[in-house]
DNA sequence: CGCTTCGCGCAACCGAAGGTTGCTTGAGTG
DNA sequence: CACTCAAGCAACCTTCGGTTGCGCGAAGCG
């Protein structure tokens, strides 16, 4: 069920350039705009606007430093985005191993019966 | 460390319309652009267009039956799919809870430093 | 058999999001 | 004091999710 951030949180991660974003906060333990963006393909324009979606949801807080702006992730509520991704992953991972297990019964039961195919 | 392809899997799970598509192919094993539309906040055309991205990437293959077009499952490359997001998850969670724990310990250890903070 | 119906695919259009370039500003540093 | 370098702002482009409107073709029914 979770609840409707999900949908914030989702997008957040969603976006390739944000997933490394969070990746790399996360293993430098903080940074600036400009040191994410040198190791990443996009300018330091786009890491910065990244930045304030993520510092929206509130995955990241912002520490100023003199004139330079640190980064750094909020351990909480990355851990909620973990837990949600988790959560999906496991419930589909669930699913699919049930219905996967059906099909295999019924293959083996009625072993040639291909045409046959439930309509709605 | 996974492959590039990665991030149309990514992509494609990242959307959350995409998402409540996949969620009911896979409870009710199948469905049309229209079917599914019934039961989405969008029309059928942009259910349509999210089966082609789904088809694009091997998500789902189409199976067409008179003037229908049934959209199924791949359960192999949706399982893929499931694996990345538990990765990437377990990944984050690992590190997440590893930093957590350092962090506890200083804490523990110096007992009041906060401005103690690595750069670069 | 022919008409109607219903589902599909295509095309045009719109707003939001990711990304870029260019500029200005202001804190440190020589 | 002059210079440098990181941030922030603004304008612009492109892609993507979404909508409306259209025409076509297969099923269904008189």
């Amino acid at each position: 069920m979770a609840a409707v951030i999900d949908d914030d949180l989702w997008s957040a991660i969603g976006d390739p350039t944000r997933r490394r974003m969070l990746d790399m906060l996360l293993a430098a333990g903080g940074g600036t705009a400009t040191s994410l963006s040198h190791e990443l393909p996009v300018t330091r324009q786009a890491v910065a606007k990244h930045l304030g979606v993520l510092h929206r949801v509130g995955l990241v807080h912002a520490a100023p430093i003199g004139r330079e702006m640190c980064y750094r992730l909020d351990d909480v509520q990355f851990a909620r985005a973990v837990a949600q991704l988790s959560t999906v992953g496991a419930s589909w991972d669930a699913r699919l191993q049930r219905i996967t297990q059906i099909a295999e019964a019924i293959q083996r039961h009625q072993g040639a019966d291909p045409g046959r195919q439930n309509k709605t």
